[in-house]
DNA sequence: CCGCATCCCACAGGATACTG
DNA sequence: CAGTATCCTGTGGGATGCGG
Protein backbone atom coordinates (compact mmCIF):
# COMPACT_ATOMS: atom_id res chain seq x y z
CA UNK A 1 0.00 0.00 0.00
CA UNK A 2 1.93 3.32 -1.14
CA UNK A 3 -1.24 5.00 -1.71
CA UNK A 4 -2.26 6.90 1.12
CA UNK A 5 1.67 7.88 0.32
CA UNK A 6 3.29 11.94 0.51
CA UNK A 7 2.16 13.67 3.05
CA UNK A 8 -0.79 15.01 1.49
CA UNK A 9 -3.40 12.34 -0.05
CA UNK A 10 -4.78 11.63 3.28
CA UNK A 11 -5.65 15.61 4.39
CA UNK A 12 -6.86 16.32 1.11
CA UNK A 13 -8.85 13.24 1.06
CA UNK A 14 -10.25 14.13 4.86
CA UNK A 15 -10.97 17.72 3.14
CA UNK A 16 -13.03 16.43 0.07
CA UNK A 17 -14.85 13.84 2.92
CA UNK A 18 -17.28 16.76 3.07
CA UNK A 19 -18.30 16.77 -1.19
CA UNK A 20 -16.95 18.53 -3.46
CA UNK A 21 -14.33 21.98 -3.82
CA UNK A 22 -12.80 24.26 -5.51
CA UNK A 23 -9.47 24.23 -5.85
CA UNK A 24 -9.16 27.64 -4.50
CA UNK A 25 -11.21 25.71 -1.86
CA UNK A 26 -8.86 23.03 -1.22
CA UNK A 27 -5.79 25.26 -0.94
CA UNK A 28 -7.57 27.40 1.78
CA UNK A 29 -8.70 24.38 3.88
CA UNK A 30 -5.77 22.05 3.36
CA UNK A 31 -3.65 23.01 6.52
CA UNK A 32 -0.48 24.45 4.78
CA UNK A 33 -0.27 23.01 1.64
CA UNK A 34 1.01 25.36 -1.24
CA UNK A 35 0.11 25.05 -5.27
CA UNK A 36 2.79 23.07 -6.09
CA UNK A 37 1.92 19.95 -4.00
CA UNK A 38 -1.92 20.49 -4.40
CA UNK A 39 -1.83 20.19 -7.81
CA UNK A 40 0.78 17.75 -7.84
CA UNK A 41 -1.10 15.58 -5.47
CA UNK A 42 -4.37 15.79 -7.06
CA UNK A 43 -2.87 14.58 -10.47
CA UNK A 44 -1.46 11.17 -8.66
CA UNK A 45 -4.84 11.12 -7.16
CA UNK A 46 -6.87 11.66 -10.11
CA UNK A 47 -4.43 8.75 -12.29
CA UNK A 48 -4.73 6.28 -9.39
CA UNK A 49 -8.56 6.80 -9.53
CA UNK A 50 -9.71 8.03 -6.15
CA UNK A 51 -10.59 11.78 -6.98
CA UNK A 52 -12.94 13.17 -10.45
CA UNK A 53 -11.83 16.66 -11.89
CA UNK A 54 -14.53 18.39 -13.52
CA UNK A 55 -13.13 21.96 -15.35
CA UNK A 56 -16.16 24.70 -16.52
CA UNK A 57 -15.13 26.68 -19.27
CA UNK A 58 -15.96 29.80 -17.40
CA UNK A 59 -13.91 32.94 -16.85
CA UNK A 60 -12.26 33.20 -14.35
CA UNK A 61 -11.92 28.95 -14.66
CA UNK A 62 -14.00 27.10 -12.20
CA UNK A 63 -11.92 23.75 -11.20
CA UNK A 64 -14.68 20.77 -8.95
CA UNK A 65 -12.03 18.27 -7.21
CA UNK A 66 -14.74 15.12 -5.74
CA UNK A 67 -13.96 12.04 -4.75
CA UNK A 68 -14.91 8.93 -6.43
CA UNK A 69 -16.06 5.87 -4.97
CA UNK A 70 -12.45 4.24 -4.81
CA UNK A 71 -11.89 7.44 -2.83
CA UNK A 72 -14.85 7.53 -0.49
CA UNK A 73 -14.20 3.88 0.54
CA UNK A 74 -11.08 5.56 2.20
CA UNK A 75 -13.32 6.43 5.05
CA UNK A 76 -13.43 4.05 7.28
CA UNK A 77 -9.98 3.94 7.08
CA UNK A 78 -9.90 7.49 8.00
CA UNK A 79 -12.57 7.10 10.85
CA UNK A 80 -9.99 4.12 12.65
CA UNK A 81 -7.26 5.99 12.49
CA UNK A 82 -8.81 8.73 13.90
CA UNK A 83 -9.99 6.90 16.49
CA UNK A 84 -6.36 5.82 17.42
CA UNK A 85 -5.05 9.12 17.12
CA UNK A 86 -7.75 10.47 19.57
CA UNK A 87 -7.09 7.76 21.94
CA UNK A 88 -2.66 7.71 22.02
CA UNK A 89 -2.32 11.39 20.98
CA UNK A 90 -2.79 14.22 23.24
CA UNK B 1 -0.58 12.03 11.52
CA UNK B 2 2.70 11.11 10.08
CA UNK B 3 3.20 8.40 12.45
CA UNK B 4 2.47 5.86 9.98
CA UNK B 5 5.08 7.81 7.56
CA UNK B 6 7.55 6.53 5.98
CA UNK B 7 7.25 3.50 3.68
CA UNK B 8 8.26 0.82 6.39
CA UNK B 9 6.51 1.32 9.26
CA UNK B 10 3.48 -0.43 7.82
CA UNK B 11 4.39 -3.38 6.89
CA UNK B 12 6.82 -3.67 9.92
CA UNK B 13 3.89 -3.37 12.45
CA UNK B 14 1.74 -5.99 10.36
CA UNK B 15 4.73 -8.47 9.97
CA UNK B 16 4.74 -7.90 14.37
CA UNK B 17 0.86 -8.53 14.82
CA UNK B 18 1.59 -12.22 14.64
CA UNK B 19 3.79 -11.82 17.56
CA UNK B 20 7.61 -11.15 19.02
CA UNK B 21 9.92 -11.47 16.37
CA UNK B 22 13.82 -11.64 16.35
CA UNK B 23 15.68 -8.64 13.95
CA UNK B 24 16.33 -11.45 11.39
CA UNK B 25 12.92 -12.69 11.47
CA UNK B 26 12.22 -8.92 10.67
CA UNK B 27 14.17 -8.56 8.07
CA UNK B 28 13.29 -11.81 6.49
CA UNK B 29 9.54 -11.48 6.71
CA UNK B 30 8.95 -7.51 5.77
CA UNK B 31 8.98 -7.29 1.92
CA UNK B 32 12.10 -6.29 0.56
CA UNK B 33 13.95 -4.27 3.38
CA UNK B 34 17.63 -3.43 3.72
CA UNK B 35 19.27 -3.48 7.17
CA UNK B 36 19.62 0.08 7.58
CA UNK B 37 16.06 0.85 6.91
CA UNK B 38 15.40 -2.21 9.72
CA UNK B 39 16.66 -0.21 12.59
CA UNK B 40 16.18 3.09 11.83
CA UNK B 41 12.25 2.63 11.20
CA UNK B 42 12.32 0.13 14.96
CA UNK B 43 14.35 3.20 15.96
CA UNK B 44 11.80 5.53 15.43
CA UNK B 45 8.49 3.25 16.12
CA UNK B 46 10.25 2.86 19.62
CA UNK B 47 10.83 5.96 20.15
CA UNK B 48 7.16 6.61 19.12
CA UNK B 49 6.30 4.15 21.78
CA UNK B 50 5.12 1.51 18.87
CA UNK B 51 7.38 -1.04 19.65
CA UNK B 52 9.28 -2.44 22.22
CA UNK B 53 13.12 -3.80 21.96
CA UNK B 54 14.28 -6.33 24.59
CA UNK B 55 18.10 -7.21 24.06
CA UNK B 56 18.92 -10.88 25.55
CA UNK B 57 22.98 -10.62 26.50
CA UNK B 58 23.87 -14.28 24.95
CA UNK B 59 25.88 -15.05 22.03
CA UNK B 60 25.27 -14.70 19.58
CA UNK B 61 22.87 -11.38 20.58
CA UNK B 62 19.15 -11.88 21.15
CA UNK B 63 16.93 -9.13 20.01
CA UNK B 64 13.49 -9.42 19.94
CA UNK B 65 10.92 -6.94 18.99
CA UNK B 66 7.32 -6.72 20.01
CA UNK B 67 3.74 -4.11 19.82
CA UNK B 68 3.55 -2.22 22.48
CA UNK B 69 -0.41 -1.75 23.43
CA UNK B 70 -0.11 1.65 21.30
CA UNK B 71 1.17 -0.35 18.08
CA UNK B 72 -1.44 -3.10 18.73
CA UNK B 73 -4.10 -0.55 18.41
CA UNK B 74 -3.54 0.23 14.93
CA UNK B 75 -5.12 -2.93 14.23
CA UNK B 76 -8.22 -2.25 12.84
CA UNK B 77 -6.37 0.64 11.01
CA UNK B 78 -4.77 -1.85 9.28
CA UNK B 79 -7.41 -4.14 8.59
CA UNK B 80 -9.88 -1.39 6.98
CA UNK B 81 -6.66 -0.73 4.83
CA UNK B 82 -6.78 -4.47 3.61
CA UNK B 83 -10.43 -4.57 3.05
CA UNK B 84 -9.77 -1.28 1.17
CA UNK B 85 -7.16 -2.68 -0.46
CA UNK B 86 -8.72 -6.01 -1.52
CA UNK B 87 -11.80 -4.28 -2.66
CA UNK B 88 -10.03 -1.87 -5.11
CA UNK B 89 -6.47 -3.20 -6.15
CA UNK B 90 -6.90 -5.67 -9.08
C1' DC C 1 -9.05 31.40 -10.63
C1' DC C 2 -6.32 27.55 -11.97
C1' DG C 3 -2.14 25.65 -12.27
C1' DC C 4 2.28 25.29 -14.89
C1' DA C 5 7.46 26.39 -14.65
C1' DT C 6 11.67 27.06 -12.02
C1' DC C 7 14.92 26.82 -8.65
C1' DC C 8 16.48 24.59 -4.58
C1' DC C 9 17.34 21.66 -0.54
C1' DA C 10 16.80 18.10 2.84
C1' DC C 11 16.33 13.68 3.64
C1' DA C 12 14.16 9.14 2.79
C1' DG C 13 15.76 5.20 1.12
C1' DG C 14 19.10 1.84 -1.29
C1' DA C 15 23.55 -1.13 -1.32
C1' DT C 16 27.08 -3.06 1.02
C1' DA C 17 31.21 -3.73 3.87
C1' DC C 18 32.46 -4.18 8.56
C1' DT C 19 32.33 -5.10 13.90
C1' DG C 20 31.26 -6.79 18.91
C1' DC D 1 23.06 -12.22 15.10
C1' DA D 2 22.36 -7.48 15.50
C1' DG D 3 23.48 -3.85 14.24
C1' DT D 4 27.01 0.50 12.62
C1' DA D 5 29.39 3.16 9.13
C1' DT D 6 29.67 5.03 4.42
C1' DC D 7 28.51 6.50 0.23
C1' DC D 8 25.08 7.78 -3.14
C1' DT D 9 20.71 8.93 -5.55
C1' DG D 10 15.98 10.31 -6.27
C1' DT D 11 12.47 12.82 -5.19
C1' DG D 12 9.25 14.83 -1.90
C1' DG D 13 8.29 19.12 -0.71
C1' DG D 14 8.88 24.43 -0.10
C1' DA D 15 8.66 29.29 -2.28
C1' DT D 16 7.27 32.01 -5.74
C1' DG D 17 6.61 34.18 -10.38
C1' DC D 18 4.16 33.84 -14.74
C1' DG D 19 0.29 32.75 -18.13
C1' DG D 20 -4.37 31.36 -20.08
Amino acid sequence: MGIIKGRWSFPIIRALMNGTMRFKELERNVSSINTRMLVKELKEMEAEGLVIRKAYATVPPTVEYSLTEKGQALKPVIVEIEKWAEKFLQ
